[in-house]
Order: C-alpha cells, then sequence, then structure tokens
RNA sequence: GGAGAGAUGGCUGAGUGGUUGAAAGCGCUCGACUCGAAAUCGAGUAGGCAGACUAACAUCUGUCUCGAGGGUUCAAAUCCCUCUCUCUCCGCCA
C-alpha cells in the first residue's frame, strides 16, 4: 500500500512510476474518487454527530418533547443510512483501486520496459571449462537415479517431481549449510506454516495484483504459499517493535507452491519451474533510515551462500518494468547454466520499503513518534534451482556430479554423486 | 467430529440498553518531594478516518472501533443472528 497522503500531494510521483512499470491507472480519475469519498466521509459524520447530540438529551426529555426528539432521529436515519451506503460503495471501489498502486522504485533502479531493461550489475566468478558434451541437469539427474519426472507427472501431473537418493542428501546439505551460513549472521531460522489466510497473501503484496500465481484451498479459505515471504512478513503484522532489535532478521524453510499460470510450454522438464519446490527465504525488518545498508547486506549474504559453492553468476539491477509491485529495487542472482549457455534466475532480492509494512501494520517506535519498518526479502537456496546450477556445473565427462567442497561434510564427507551402474 | 466456557485498552479485569472510549489495579511517561534513588503524591497514557490550523510536527473538533460481519432500537460493549479464534473435556490422529 502507498502513502496516501502522499498521492494527494504529489500525484506527478506516481504517475511518472506508473509509467515507468508499463501500469495502467489513471491517477486523476482515482483522486477524483477520493475527493467525492471525503465529501460523503464529511456529510455522514455531521449526521452521526448530531445523532450522538441527540442521544444524549432524549434520557433527559419526557414527555412530548421526549417523542418528538424520536420522531425527528428517525427521520434523519432514513438520509443517514443512504449516505452510508454510497460511502460504503465508494470506499469499497477506491481500496480497490488503490491496492493496484506499486510501490515507489528507488532512484538506482533501472528505467525499462520489460525483462530487456534489466542491466548487468556485475558478474562473479568464472565460467567453469568442459573438454566434453556438457549435458542438462535433467538427463544428468535421471541417469544418476536422483531425480524422477516420469512418475512424478503420473501421480501428479506436469512440474512436479520426485527428488531421490543422493538428491535428497543433497537437499538437506544445502540447508544444513544454508542455516550454519544465516545463523552465524543473525538470522534466526524458523519453519513457517504454508497455508495462510487472505489477508497474509494481501499484505504481503501479492494479492490482488498475481492472485492467479497461487493455489487456494476452497473448503477452508486458506492460500498455499508460493514463498515463505509470506508468513515471514506477517509474522510481526499488527505489532510495534522494539526499535533496539531492528534490522530483525529471519530465514524461514518452507515448500512453495506455484501455479505458473501463463508460463505454459516454459522452461518444461527438470528443477528449473515446478509447481513445489522447498526454499530458504531470508526476511529483514529494518529501520527505514537504514534500510538501503540492510538491503545491501542481504544481497551480500546471498552472494556469499552462492560463491561458497563455487558457482559462477552474475547481478541484475532488474528494471522498473520487470520488478514487482512491492518492490522499490530487486536483484535478480542468475547462475550460470552450462547446458543452456546462459545465465538463469535462482534468487532474487528485494526492498519493499514500507508497501508491505503499511498493509501489514508494522511499526516501530522512534520516541514518542510510531513508524513504519521497511521490509525488504530474499532468496537464500531455493533448492531446486541450485541443485540445477550444481548438478550442471560440477558435472564431469562420465555424468557424475562432483560435490561442492563446502557440502560434503554434511553427506557423511561424500565428494562424488556416482552413477551406480 | 461431539460437549462446554470464553474473546473488553500495553497487561489483569469491571461493566447486561441511555452523557461508558470504557471503573479499578498494574505497567509506562512527565512533574513534585530527594544530594540521588526507593516509597509517596499529582497529571497524563489506544488506534483508524475526516475536518480546522500549520512550512511541518503538534494541537483542536467530529466520527468510527469493546474478536469479525450483519440485525433490532431514537440509542448497543450490553439484546438477536452468522462466522472466526482461544481454552477445557471426549473421540480421532503424525
Amino acid at each position: 500500500m502507498i502513502d496516501l497522503e502522499l498521492l494527494r500531494k504529489n500525484p506527478d510521483i506516481f504517475k511518472t512510476e506508473i509509467k515507468n512499470r508499463q501500469m495502467k491507472i489513471d491517477v486523476d480519475d482515482d483522486l477524483k474518487l477520493d475527493a467525492e469519498r471525503r465529501e460523503l466521509i464529511f456529510k455522514v459524520d455531521k449526521i452521526r454527530a448530531e445523532k450522538n447530540e441527540a442521544s444524549k438529551k432524549v434520557p433527559l426529555l419526557s414527555g412530548q418533547e421526549k417523542q418528538e426528539m424520536i420522531a425527528r432521529m428517525k427521520n434523519l436515519n432514513n438520509e443517514l443510512k443512504g449516505l452510508e451506503e454510497r460511502l460504503s460503495e465508494k470506499e469499497k471501489e477506491f481500496s480497490d483501486r488503490m491496492s493496484l498502486y506499486p510501490n515507489i522504485a528507488h532512484e538506482s533502479v533501472p528505467v525499462g520496459r520489460d525483462e530487456s531493461g534489466n542491466v548487468v550489475a556485475y558478474f562473479v566468478g568464472d565460467k567453469p571449462v568442459f573438454d566434453f558434451k556438457v549435458k542438462n541437469h535433467i538427463e544428468i539427474g535421471s541417469a544418476l537415479g536422483i531425480i524422477d519426472e516420469e512418475r512424478a507427472s503420473k501421480i501428479s501431473g506436469a512440474r512436479f517431481i520426485f527428488l531421490k537418493n543422493d538428491a535428497v542428501r543433497l537437499q538437506f546439505a544445502l540447508i544444513l549449510y544454508v542455516f550454519d551460513l544465516l545463523i552465524k549472521k543473525g538470522f534466526s531460522p524458523l519453519i513457517p506454516p504454508v497455508l495462510v489466510k487472505e489477508k497474509a497473501m494481501y499484505g504481503t503484496g501479492f494479492f490482488p495484483v498475481e492472485a492467479s500465481q497461487y493455489y487456494k484451498m476452497e473448503l477452508d479459505d486458506l492460500f498455499l504459499i508460493g514463498t515463505a515471504e509470506v508468513p515471514l512478513c506477517a509474522y510481526h503484522a499488527d505489532e510495534i517493535l522494539d526499535v533496539n532489535l531492528l534490522p530483525l532478521k529471519y530465514a524461514a524453510y518452507s515448500t512453495c507452491f506455484r501455479r505458473e499460470a501463463g508460463s505454459y510450454g516454459k522452461d518444461m522438464g527438470g528443477l528449473f519451474r515446478v509447481h513445489q519446490f522447498d526454499k530458504i527465504e531470508m526476511f529483514i525488518f529494518s529501520h527505514p533510515d537504514k534500510s538501503w545498508d540492510d538491503y545491501e547486506m542481504l544481497r551480500e549474504t546471498l552472494e556469499n551462500i552462492v560463491k561458497g559453492l563455487g558457482l559462477h553468476y552474475r547481478i541484475m539491477n532488474m528494471c522498473t518494468g520487470d520488478i514487482g509491485t512491492p518492490n522499490a529495487k530487486k536483484y535478480d542472482l542468475e547462475a550460470w547454466i552450462p547446458s543452456q549457455n546462459t545465465y538463469r534466475e535462482i534468487a532474487s532480492c528485494s526492498n519493499d520499503t514500507d508497501f508491505q509494512a503499511r498493509r501489514l501494520n508494522i511499526k516501530f517506535k522512534d520516541g514518542d513518534k510510531k513508524r513504519l519498518v521497511h521490509t525488504m526479502n530474499s532468496t537464500a537456496c531455493a533448492i531446486g534451482r541450485m541443485m540445477m546450477a550444481i548438478m550442471e556445473n560440477y558435472q564431469d565427462s562420465k555424468g557424475n556430479v562432483i560435490i561442492p567442497d563446502i557440502l560434503r561434510k554434511y553427506m557423511g564427507g561424500m565428494e562424488v554423486i556416482k552413477n551406480k551402474d
């Protein structure tokens, strides 16, 4: 949610923002609606005041005077009812429209139409060199007997996968490695609920704009989370945080569910784009004055994790046309994927400033004043995509996968995932 | 799933139709007393929205909010309906 006050005072800021993001929102029309709405509020409040005044007098009156007063109030009620109905319609329409407004991008965010406007910030590491024909992770994983798509498809349909044998061990190794690193950096580990109320989805900014991406449990009015960002952000909803505890850092391991609506035929097969995957997500509640420093720290933490695994990657500064509605800025971390001869997103790191905090009412006390916190989130490790990057970058000519050094101690000293044949 | 109890301000807790946004206590803030502190005394102490004023903060006025939504009434924390959540007991269950 945006700052309404700011919209009224500086509509041009939002007009520019909306244009930069390729969105279609009529700011002037919304302001007109706001004015109508406020006029109604003014009228309704006035009548209510009159009613309240009369209510105080009624018990002091008696006889005809009392009856007259009561009759007058009855009449007033009819008038009030009509106004209240009109007001609630306007309020509903207004809040629906406001919920579409995006956050305001940071000045360092490049302006661009779509993904083509994203800017490479920098590269880290070197591309691995192979003196044999590389395989993709599906070929490698299937041959090693560590992923099984066919049976997953039989049971659940497309975009589901079984991890098996050493892939399961690899997953747990990744989890242990990442949590060890994050706990050292002061993150509190959490395992959150994966079913959440609509309010949490809305508060986090995934609703209403991206609602079609998420599974709904019709019987219970709950939603399967697409990322632990949702329960993490809503964790402190309606709370006033202790300023001395900021920045509050959390890391949650959860399964994530995405419908992948609108991506028919894209990235079919393998671990890259599935309906269900496990992920460790970082989340920070930050002091607004330090938010951009904390955000760079968050990006560094993500990079530490990926660097530790020895992967080559680049950091993308995502442009206005490609960042999410709640995001003020977003970095994607794209790992080198040899079989595709290109970089693919395996993690993303966003600062949402006060956008989520305003919807979820998360504040801290600064002297006498209460201020909204800033919130930011980053992937720590999306297991499927990370595993894909590891399998492809650490393959050898025999189709084995060398286990990155740092994970070996979490796999009982195992060095290679070998073909069992 | 069955039976019962409950949901009030930061917390405990009173309040069953009319100046109750809400007693009392605790906590917190400010002040007095003190060399300082404790104790004591005094004052203050929710949020949203709209309006006035302001450079802004603040302040003032009105309004809404006693789990959520709806209803009865001139008037609802209080009466009625629906829902949600919490607790206790039974059943089932990883």
